[in-house]
DNA sequence: CTGATCTGTCCGAATATTCCGGACGATCTC
DNA sequence: GAGATCGTCCGGAATATTCGGACAGATCAG
């Protein structure tokens, strides 16, 4: 189950954090059975984990604590710059009144560490911190499109290319013509490849830093379509991308090692 | 140095951890010398916590990876229900031109949940995540006058009443007639008691499920002052609190245990 | 180009730490 | 108020952690 590494103390621990996350909370027995593990054993780790403060104990039901905010606002402005992207992503939800991610890559997958809202937007089926798969995504093909080819095999060997839709990507063969008409075109599109019903447009953001990341706009195919799909919108994307591509490089240049 | 816990080496895994947060990053010989550790147990430190995904090794220097923003984001909405109260603090903002925050009391502290930024917004001294003593700033005054009289004083006993400006409330006496004033008007107010020049004005929202939180207005002394200051503030932030206090009771009224 | 000195990584034996059965109250349920 | 369930605590056995040392690669100075 557990992924081999040195220190299973420490796998043990992020398992029963992930545990909680995932079941909003959780007691010691509960976290017994599901993890099978001796109670005792449950409970060195939770008040371990309580009394360093990344856990919070409400009458025995544990749950992760506001610590891991620290962490996480850290994660996404040093590591992902969000802070500094987070305006033009206002700037472009204003302007077409959908929803706005920044996404970025790390370990062979997606994550939206971004987000803006305009006025028309749907309820997002992702939050701040989701993962999804790169090849699925808008934003993620036009992030395997930058990244350099033999990455992409890596990422492909790691993880594949599971299928969420019927017009989800699933052969390699596929994403390598995806890959070539996005290259040429600067931007990626998605038709319900990932959920059905939604398509969106994105464009890829690139620092020397190996930082790759992409600008997506996501909407409902009602509303995402034509001309305004296939041009008005991806020439909305690309301009942001560039803008906070160009943004980015000047305000961490100095600081880029080669 | 690290608090004593049945297992050590989830303390060091923290310890680690955080010690990259604060330093932006940091290679296996850096974190030796740091944390006076071998270099061998370092790196089964890092390999592990890399494996996991938690942190990213760029190079030999290791970084915090998204995976926290996973775990923060969840801590976020799950634990401090901040995407709920984000709008209203949306709107605070904009009627006021100030920076709006929702503060949440957690360990004793007070940990900044959520942020609306108005149009006039100085640059924040805070982000999302940040931890303050509650006694130092309008929200967390805000918050003690809401908490029960035993749990003020575990507070005191815990973080004692550290000063940071001339302004500082530092004894329990000064503390309790802040609580009776706060108590009376129903707002607080901050006048340069964390920060030189910075004002501020809280209103508390509590929760039967065991929540204290505050929505504060923060901006510069000279704009913060007179009539608009004591009167026009506090009212907005009383509004604002009793509507967000009102929304979430409707909204998870039916959980709540007691 | 070469030697010296940094890195990060790997290995294996000693031992300190984790692990877990069992016992104890406290709390909840019927 | 009896029975079941839960969280907490304890201490010995077993195991995972620890850390010195060795190695290879990178970097730097001369």
């Amino acid at each position: 189950m557990t992924a081999d590494v040195p220190l299973t103390t420490v796998a043990r621990a992020f398992e029963i954090l992930e545990y909680i996350r995932e079941e909003g909370g959780a007691s010691v027995s509960e976290l017994t059975d599901a993890l099978d593990v001796p109670k005792s054993t449950v409970h060195d780790y939770v008040t371990t984990l309580t009394r360093l403060g990344y856990l919070t104990n409400d009458g025995g039901k544990y749950d992760l604590s506001l610590a891991f905010l620290t962490h996480g606002t850290y994660a996404k402005n040093d590591v992902a710059y969000a802070d500094r992207v987070e305006p033009a992503l206002e700037e472009l939800a204003d302007e077409t009144g959908e929803i706005v991610w920044y996404i970025v890559e790390e370990g062979g997958r997606g994550v939206y560490a971004g987000r803006g809202i305009g006025r028309d937007a749907l309820q997002p089926y992702a939050s701040i911190g989701t993962r999804s798969a790169l090849h699925t995504i808008a934003g993620g093909k036009a992030i395997l499109t930058a990244l350099p080819d033999d990455r992409v095999d890596e990422i492909v060997a790691e993880h594949g290319l599971e299928r969420h839709t019927e017009r989800t990507i699933t052969t390699r063969e596929e994403l390598e013509e995806a890959r070539e008409r996005i290259a040429e075109r600067g931007y990626a599109l998605n038709d319900g490849e990932n959920i059905d019903g939604w398509r969106a447009v994105a464009s890829p953001v690139v620092l020397e830093n190996g930082l790759y990341g992409a600008i997506a706009v996501a909407g409902p195919r009602n509303r995402l379509r034509g001309e305004y799909f296939e041009e008005t919108l991806p020439e909305l994307a690309a301009g942001t991308a560039n803008e906070v591509q160009l943004r980015l490089r000047s305000e961490l240049g100095t600081t880029f090692s080669e």
